[in-house]
DNA sequence: GAGTTTGAAACT
DNA sequence: CAGTTTCAAACTC
């Protein structure tokens, strides 16, 4: 296959090579070169290891530049028609157009769409223009050249050569780079495969897959540079000497959005690579053995490019060359610096996911990967998830925890994904991640999937929220993924309904303190705000965390989730007794007064959550359950972490209620309830509770990374409902599924008690209930909510927990 | 939209 | 830790 290829290739190639000058030509007319290079170049680049050629031949080059030129024309053509700003103080857009000028001497902006028209030969429509032109602008933000999504077939046909085009140029330079850098590349070429076979199977979802695509562009645009690391370096060089810095920032994010993206021509070119073989139409299942086997090969090169890459701050970097290369003032654009914010450390996990995956149990392979791949196309969405603000209340500014951020994406996967593969995948992935940095697989395992859960929380709360007007394509990506679309479309409807629109109104705060939502919600602000002098933006970065860390100073639990949810909406949970919160509350519980917990100045009604013994409050009427315990729904709620436990062990009843509650929440719940910060996530699972007598964790030094780490633990009596949670959660995971049997209300008794007294030693720190708290909180103890974060002193902590 | 109420956050 | 002040959301009109 190579041979034929070549030698097709090389005939173009020479032509071009004979006449610059008609090269030029072509580039100034895109539709020449499409049509003539089409076949060409994307056999090209793709069969081609040696690119020699390519650099060798201005043609090539030329074409390369043009296109990335056109895209940022029509971006910048469509940016107008759609947000109808322009370039508001994007420096990167300016220096684009810079570089695209005099590059291209002749207009393309007027040319390019209809070039594209053109080379789709049916009519030339501006509506269809500007079809186009949509996804590719959105893409362009991210920096992808997608062209892939596009709505008309032709359009389709008439692109998809481009795309390929460079994409394959792409790894032509990462192979003369580095063959590293080259593995990267194959291995993400095999990653769109995966991604193409998945996209075959909805190919329904093709229209909502752009909005997704141009959405997760940016968590890609992260993840490239992530996946890069040290070879991302050369590739901007690369880039760099033919289209400028620009350029550049372009190929990765095309690298990455081809991985997700799935286009024929992509997946025609993966198949190529790898399976030269088959030329002809490859078979889902040859797809599938060959996605698993990239994905190892990809995930491994992943992971240990991420495992160099590492921090945060390497990602927000790149966050922002991203954010200027897109350059769009649009508010699309602007959501997109606060996903990015907020999901970055999504990007960072989905990495982490893939690699974990790959890592992961072997038997889970395929279908984790497949997942894997579809989880990361979704967390980005979530972000919008977010609750991850949006996605995620709590989750934090972002930058902060990176190791946070990998779980958080995972949350978002977990929570749309109800499905059991997702799950699978969601703790293949942690599993690998865990031993990646502890190596403790086992024990990461179930704590991954706790984490996972407890992640889910933050995500309805923040992060995700934010990407809330983006719901669409979460719908999308939820549907794709999951088995279980309507429990995921659910989630996220509540989630946007509630949290997504996180706006602050804020006038002195700066957007620097609790009272500020967003700030308290761990995101940045965003357009719907319309607060002043708000210094809760990507800009003011250093400032925020800054901040941030001196609150946290002060209060570890600050940016702690304040309710812990029940995934149920409100509405849900106030009809259901049974669904109601106990698992629910409010960590420090409310102090009203005047308002008898009816209204949404009690933060525990806002939450929907009962008020516990931990509220203050005076005339207590919560709907959703009475300090006093007499609940609506039932006691449960009325004294969360004490009654709680003992309403559970004194009655048999409702023990199983809440057990089952616990198992079915257990999911929902302990996500929710954990997860608002992503630091918060991470801390908690990776310190055992306060019962250590000093309360704070020794560590927190290791968690230090983020104060948050100490919140988790500090929590004090709120505190102890969480570990519960999560010990149960923990008891799901620990045990196998097939153990675990479907019966939901058995599973959930016998694991609960049985676990919970096994685990109870006799401790009672907190003078709770002697034996069934102790044994809880020992349990809670023993899991080390988050191996990763802090590998070493959760390897110790686990033989002796879980012994 | 302005003003009031409310309770958390911040401060002392 | 308690009391006070500040703040912004929630609420009312």
């Amino acid at each position: 296959m190579d041979t034929p290829e070549r030698n097709q290739i090389g005939t173009p190639v020479a032509k071009f090579e004979d006449s610059p000058v008609f090269n030029y030509i072509n580039n100034l007319s895109p539709i020449k070169p499409v049509k003539s290079i089409h076949i060409g170049q994307t056999f090209n680049s793709l069969t081609f290891a040696s690119l020699p050629s390519v650099f060798t031949s201005p043609h090539v080059i030329s074409q390369k530049e043009s296109r990335f030129l056109r895209r940022h024309h029509l971006s910048d053509l469509s940016k107008p028609d759609f947000s109808g700003n322009g370039n508001e103080g994007n420096p990167s857009l300016g220096v684009l157009d810079s570089v695209q000028l005099p590059e291209c001497s002749v207009p393309e902006e007027s040319f390019d769409p209809e070039s594209s028209i053109k080379e789709v030969g049916g009519p030339s429509n501006e509506h269809s223009n500007l079809a186009i032109e949509l996804p590719r602008n959105l893409k362009y933000d991210c920096g992808s050249p997608d062209c892939n999504p596009i709505p008309s077939d032709g359009i389709k046909m008439d692109h998809l050569p481009e795309i390929t085009a460079t994409p394959a140029s792409l790894v032509h330079f990462g192979q003369e780079v580095s063959e590293e850098r080259q593995h990267s590349f194959e291995s993400r070429v095999e990653i769109q495969d995966i991604c193409q076979v998945d996209q075959n199977r909805d190919e329904g979802a093709e229209c909502d897959w752009e909005n997704l695509i141009s959405d997760a562009a940016d968590l890609l645009i992260f993840d490239s540079s992530i996946d890069t690391g040290v070879p991302k370096e050369q590739s901007l060089e690369l880039v760099n000497h033919e289209t400028g810095s620009f350029a550049s920032k372009v190929p990765q994010c095309n690298t990455d959005e081809l991985q997700k993206t799935q286009t024929v021509g992509l997946v025609n070119s993966c198949e190529k690579i790898e399976m030269e073989d088959s030329m002809s139409c490859p078979e889902e299942v040859r797809k599938q053995k060959e996605m698993d086997k990239t994905l190892h090969a990809s995930s491994s090169a992943l992971s240990s490019k991420q495992v160099i890459s590492g921090p945060s701050e390497g990602m927000d970097e790149e966050a922002e060359k991203c954010i200027s290369v897109g350059g769009k003032p649009d508010s699309q654009h602007q959501r997109g610096m606060r996903r990015r914010c907020l999901v970055f450390e999504m990007s960072g996990a989905q990495k982490k996911n893939l690699a974990d995956d790959s890592k992961s149990s072997s038997s889970v392979s395929s279908h984790s990967d497949v997942k894997a791949t579809d989880d990361q196309e979704l967390v980005p969405l979530k972000p919008g998830n977010s609750s991850s603000p949006c996605m995620l209340p709590g989750i934090g500014l972002h930058l902060n925890a990176l190791a946070t951020t990998s779980k958080d994406c995972r949350v978002v996967k977990h929570e749309t994904l109800s499905s059991g593969r997702q799950l699978i995948s969601m703790r293949s992935s942690i599993t690998s991640f865990h031993s990646v940095t502890s190596g403790q697989l086992t024990l990461t395992t179930s704590l991954a999937l706790n984490s996972t859960e407890r992640e889910i929380g933050p995500a309805d709360n923040g992060m995700l929220v934010q990407d809330a007007s983006q719901a669409s394509t979460f719908g999308v990506s939820e549907e794709f993924n999951s088995s279980s679309p309507k429990k995921k479309r659910r989630k996220l409807e509540n989630v946007v309904e509630t949290e997504a629109c996180k706006r602050c109104n804020c006038k002195k705060s700066k957007c620097l303190k609790l009272y500020c939502e967003c700030f308290a919600a761990g995101v940045y602000c965003v357009e719907p705000c319309s607060c002043q002098e708000c210094f809760n933006k990507p800009i003011h970065e250093d400032t925020v965390l800054a901040t941030r860390k001196q609150i946290e100073s002060r209060n570890p639990l600050a940016f702690a989730p304040k309710v812990i949810r029940s995934s149920e909406p409100v509405s849900e949970i106030a009809d259901d007794p049974n669904k109601t919160p106990a698992s629910a509350r409010h960590k420090r519980g409310c102090n009203c007064k005047k308002s008898s917990c009816l209204k949404k100045y009690c933060e525990c009604y806002q939450g929907g959550v009962g008020c516990s013994i931990n509220c203050r409050c005076e005339g207590c009427k919560n709907t959703f359950g009475r300090k006093d315990g007499s609940a609506p729904g039932g006691t449960e709620e009325a004294e969360p972490e004490e009654e709680e436990t003992e309403t559970c062990e004194n009655n048999g009843a409702e023990r199983n209620v809440q057990n089952n509650e616990v198992q079915k929440d257990g999911e929902q719940f302990l996500d929710r309830a954990l997860p608002i910060t992503p630091s918060l996530q991470i801390c908690r699972p990776s310190f055992p509770l306060p019962r250590s007598s000093s309360g704070k964790p020794p560590r927190s030094v290791l968690v230090g990374t983020s104060p948050r780490l100490h919140s988790s633990q500090r929590p004090g009596k709120s505190d102890f409902l969480q570990p519960r949670y999560k010990f149960e959660s923990i008891l799901k995971d620990e045990t196998p599924e097939i153990l675990r049997g479907d019966c939901s209300p058995i599973r959930g008794i016998k694991i609960a008690s049985p676990n919970r007294k096994r685990v109870s030693p006799p401790h009672n720190e907190f003078g709770m209930s002697p034996g069934r708290r102790s044994g809880r909180k020992l349990i809670l103890q023993s899991i080390p909510s988050f191996p990763s974060l802090t590998p070493h002193h959760e390897t110790n902590d686990f033989p002796s927990r879980f012994e």
